[in-house]
DNA sequence: TAACTACTTTATAATTATTCTAAAGTATGT
DNA sequence: ACATACTTTAGAATAATTATAAAGTAGTTA
């Protein structure tokens, strides 16, 4: 029998219907990435570095990238890759723009960008989605 | 004393613009990338294999990441990534867009998309370049 | 040309992110 | 409690990339 609360259900429905069993390490690792009040970005080391220092009994590696695979293929995470052949995670699954300021990432609302003129997909294709990234650079 | 024709010319001189002398080595890969009709995507190692494949002199890997990493940090080429882990090359350095289908990348050309609103840039920032990814899937 | 210096190439080792494996642990249903 | 299936874990394996250091090559100078 599990004792279920409103604050749990949340991050505990993404790990069930990511066919994962809500186990102790795979809830923990659930809350940190979703109960909270912003979005964030990160990768599965920092992920990994971030929760294990203040736990005495570790949770594994392997552990963290199974978890997060399954709930990246679940669609509660959003993968993207920058120029360094690292995997990003992204918790805000709505589609959303990036700006790219050397390595650190900072998301655009999807409505903070529109579109005058879009090209058709090739045939037998259509668009999932289109994602914009605005790469900066500092002013002078 | 260079023999150096018309034909050499640009990409030789896309090896000493980025700071490399024009050895054989150098001189193969910059032909191969550079002296064709059509842009287009690669990996290194695929880089790698196309060429090595036609050669019994094979040219080290070193050397290929060298000379790639060179053509990219003086312009020559641009470097993107898919989310697999591996760094990408294209030799269009243009500004374009592109559509993913699954790992296969399509050009799209710049004029193809224009904005009707932009996001401005943080303060302290300038937009280097936008660019957009159009993900496709299949049509049912 | 010979000698000197600086730059290149190469094989190989090292590193990093990720995935795989197999053994030990835990949970669930009967 | 037993059996079965799912989990966790440490450590090995893999893949892409970068670093290292020795041997090779080119360019310069005398």
């Amino acid at each position: 029998m599990h004792k279920m609360n409103s604050k749990n259900k949340t991050f505990i429905d993404k790990l069930r219907s990511s066919g994962l069993r809500p186990t102790n390490q795979r809830v923990e690792i659930s809350k940190f990435l979703f109960n909270r009040k912003k979005t964030f970005h990160f990768t599965v080391e920092e992920l990994k570095n971030s929760m294990n220092l203040k736990r005495s009994k570790k949770i594994s590696t392997a552990t963290f990238y199974n978890t997060v695979h399954a709930l990246k293929s679940a669609g509660h995470l959003k993968e993207f890759s920058l120029e360094n052949n690292t995997s990003y995670y992204d918790t805000n699954i709505k589609s959303h723009h990036h700006f790219f300021d050397n390595g650190k990432v900072i998301d655009i609302r999807s409505d903070k960008i529109t579109f005058q003129k879009l090209p058709d997909a090739p045939k037998g294709k259509k668009i999932k989605n289109v994602e914009v990234v605005i790469r900066l650079e500092n002013n002078n």
